[in-house]
DNA sequence: CGTTTCTCATAATTTAAAGTTATTCTTACA
DNA sequence: TGTAAGAATAACTTTAAATTATGAGAAACG
């Protein structure tokens, strides 16, 4: 027996809506022949006839009339699965699994969330905030459809998009507040406060003062910014946190800013996705938004 | 845009399933470049990838996702025509419209509709009790699937299959009980009651009797064979009726039957339908049931 | 009653779609 | 950096679905 197709249900709707082989067919727009060929190939595939054909009239059986809903009920869910389609293509809707590094995501989140829910109210946004690592390992295992890194990653299945350029700003004590800007050397005899090991903004840190990575001492490690500042604040030695992160860490603390002249210390924040992402376009897109978000500089194409 | 066949639904479940366009091609019996042309046209028709293809894996992208248990729904529907048409073809199942006339229906009903509860429980049974002329008319109009009538209606496009010879009897006032069989000429003397214009046994009475059917005289019409019967009990007249009423209709009345010599007087009975039903072959094994549920003789095949 | 008309079925042929094998391209992995 | 895995592409074949033309049966009509 050969398959029923959908081409096969369509001219039964047709046929059994005008009760008229050749009408059915115009309104097909195809010949009567292939509408006779097809519903005969579809009563074939049934066993049974769907249609009485008299000389004047063609009548539905008593099976062709039990199945007449079911068929049109199949014809509407394929039409559906086409506007689904169209609904999913365009405009940003649907799930967007994004990880974003801790450092970032307290600053940069309530932005972003409260842009995407204006610019893309359809889209079901879930946020992972880990270290880059493991934001990386989930993206190419397909667990993440995106994430939010400090660039460059390199890994050549992974495409990046740079958001924004970010400056590291220093945080000492607050009795310190009116001494000059430190040169590096002073900055390297200070205690330098540092985020735990697999933080990138450590190691971003650490190469700002031109220092290696197997230098720090013990109890000088924080697992957040905020915790660092807090250790400045009691005095223990200085740190250095994104600009970004200053308005919320350094309000209830009692510490002081320092910005570098320039050429300022700063990081490339960017978003990265698998170059085999289907959602290409709607991440970047997307990217666009959590750019204004930020509310920063321009970043140039990768 | 190309159409959506069943054909790619069932190749896109297949490769969701397996995660592998090999694995799914062999699962459907095909080759791999088969499937990743079908993928590809299905994912142009939607204007949306529905995989992401990256070297080691084969995931399915959100819409995908999304998709993927309407299409499974789609393709167990189709699935299910199939067992319906399975269900409905062999078998005794679905609706039967089957109409009956008057002068048989009230003895022959509870017969036909006890045995084919037992040999068709699935028969769901429509009955219509009218007039041949009626019956007739609604069979050809598609109003009936078939119809129990006297034999023969003669119109070429309705089949016809004897079911039983129905002998008449006479029934007087039970005073006459011990009375000879009346002759013709006798029998035209009497006050013959009869059924009212339309009904086929009236003319069938009248004809047995050799009467002409402008005879009656007023006052002298029923409209069933129970009020013919009730008004012999009177002793008004005689009537005719069918043997298979003798049962029910004698019971509470005072009047006495007679059996004519042979040649008896009768009719055929028998079951008629759309030569171009496609219910042909059920309404022949329908028949069937019928004729032993009258347990009359075997009538001979049309 | 034959004849015309309506309408579905069938036949012959063409066109289009779907499948096959062979090959290429990409990417991961040793 | 070469090898292997797996999807894509190409060239070609097979199969399915159209088309046009024709046939055949029943109703309708003069």
């Amino acid at each position: 027996m050969r398959n029923v197709t959908l081409k096969q249900l369509k001219y039964f709707e047709a046929v059994a809506a005008t009760g008229h082989f050749g009408h059915a067919a115009s309104l097909c727009s195809i010949s009567q022949p292939a509408i006779s060929v097809q519903i005969k190939e579809l009563e074939e595939s049934f066993g049974t006839a769907l249609f009485e054909r008299s000389a004047r009239q063609v009548r539905l059986t008593s099976f062709g009339e039990g199945i007449l809903p079911r068929v049109q009920g199949i014809l509407r869910a394929v039409d559906d699965l086409g506007d689904l389609a169209r609904a999913a293509q365009d405009g940003l809707t649907g799930r967007l699994r994004l990880g974003i590094i801790p450092t970032v995501a307290p600053y940069l989140l309530p932005k972003i969330v409260g842009n995407l829910a204006l610019e893309a109210p359809d889209l079901d946004l879930h946020i992972r905030e880990t270290l880059t690592d493991k934001l990386i390992t989930e993206l190419q295992e397909g667990r993440l459809d995106a994430a939010i890194v400090a660039l460059p990653v390199s890994e050549p299945s992974l495409t990046e998009v740079p958001l924004f350029e970010e400056a590291f700003v220093l945080v000492r004590g607050e009795a310190e507040a009116d001494k000059p800007v430190p040169s590096m050397e002073n900055l390297r005899e200070m205690r330098l406060l540092l985020l735990e090991e697999g933080h990138c903004f450590r190691d971003q840190a650490l190469s700002f003062c031109g220092m290696r990575s197997n230098l720090p001492r013990e109890g000088m490690e924080g697992s957040s910014l905020s915790t660092l500042v807090q250790m400045v604040g009691t005095g223990i030695g200085v740190t250095l946190i994104p600009e970004m992160a200053v308005p919320v860490e350094t309000r209830s603390a009692d510490v002081s800013i320092v910005r570098f002249p320039a050429p300022q210390p700063s990081r490339q924040i960017g978003m990265i996705w698998r170059n085999s992402s289907p959602m290409a376009k709607q991440l970047m897109q997307i990217s666009a938004v959590v750019r204004r978000a930020a509310g920063a500089k321009e970043g140039t194409s990768a």
